[in-house]
DNA sequence: ACCTGAACACCGTTCAAGT
DNA sequence: ACCTGAACACCGTTCAAGT
């Protein structure tokens, strides 16, 4: 023991995080720590502190992936439609899948703060704009007169209403009687935003 | 020691849950935990899990106080107006003063899970339909002629959204640039959806 | 009956020491 | 140069023992 270099540097960032997001499907977020994911790669704890600053970087990555996939879930079902209200309705509903089929991660991603006051790094801001990106277009298409700041500032309303009907949703806090089902609760919620945004 | 009663079960509760509240607002959520509320109410960890099945009821205990003084601060703004989309408008900053001034509280109180998807009880159940009810009233206002369930839901609609914007606008997850404002933001969402709202 | 103190099984993080 | 193992300062939770 004591130098293997079995792996490079990069590897073993690959390998904790594959590992890290195998750890919160099967056991949450409260079930993941840096011991785990090193248990799990075949290292030491000490290993994985030479490979990130700490553990706030680790779970930076997996946010970063978890992102990523995100993005996909939901572009995929904008492709489909050419109706702008239809395509952003079935990306809302994506969205909301996304969370329930990955709600470790899903929750992970949002809950997950970093220290101080410390600001995301640029390239992750990079990934949360090209989301907001795929919701924009519909939404250009609805008004395209508008200027491009305002359009900017509609997308952000629209999805952090989707956001937080999926968030309050998943954790029950919305008390919804049998009655009601969050995915009709989420499409109502598009169609009455939207009505309002192309009133102009 | 070991048998001193200076305090009843109840005064060892609420004394713990204010110890609890102090913690949060110095040291926000990571600095909380059970040793340091024990030490700060003079007592030892395990008088603790006398008086509360564990740290995830003693929380519960906290973001019932959170919620109270939440759903206070959001009333307090709905009686100075009689235009009820002036009133839902008031009562979103309302609630958006309150994350930003209570921070680790606000987010303590939608953050917290139960283990296991543990139900939360009826009597935390009934303080989140309070809240829901008085950002109810003005819907009504504006849709007298609608039928309550309809109403229920658009309530539902409407708050998740609002708390959206807090939640992504506080954690920078918005993507914000200096150009607009998360007060702007909230106002023009909730313009919006009650647009929609209006339609029918 | 009430409370303690120590124990157990965990954490994140650091770093001297080994090869 | 790379990695370990042990240490440090913390966790939540339990429970025999003390008064």
């Amino acid at each position: 023991m004591a130098r293997r270099s079995d792996h490079s540097r990069e590897e073993i960032q690959h390998m904790a995080v594959a590992a890290a997001i195998t750890i919160l499907n099967e056991q949450g977020v409260t079930g993941l720590s840096a011991r785990k994911v090193a248990k799990s790669i075949g290292y030491t704890v000490g290993t994985l502190y030479l490979v990130f600053k700490n553990l706030d970087e680790l779970l930076l990555y997996v946010n970063a992936a978890t992102l990523d996939e995100l993005h996909q879930a939901i572009t995929e079902e904008a492709k489909i439609h050419t109706d702008p209200t239809l395509s952003l309705k079935s990306m809302a509903l994506a969205y909301l899948h996304y969370a329930q089929q990955n709600s470790a991660r899903w929750s992970l991603l949002f809950s997950h703060q970093l220290p101080d006051g410390q600001l995301l790094p640029d390239w992750f801001e990079q990934k949360i704009i090209t989301v907001f990106d795929g919701v924009m277009k519909p939404l250009q298409q609805i008004q395209p007169d508008v200027n491009e700041q305002a359009v900017l500032q509609a997308t952000r309303e629209l999805w952090s209403g989707v956001h937080g009907a999926c968030d309050l949703g998943l954790s029950n806090k919305l008390n919804m009687g049998a009655e009601f089902e969050i995915e009709a609760l989420i499409e109502s919620f598009v169609e009455n935003y939207l009505f309002g945004f192309a009133k102009v």
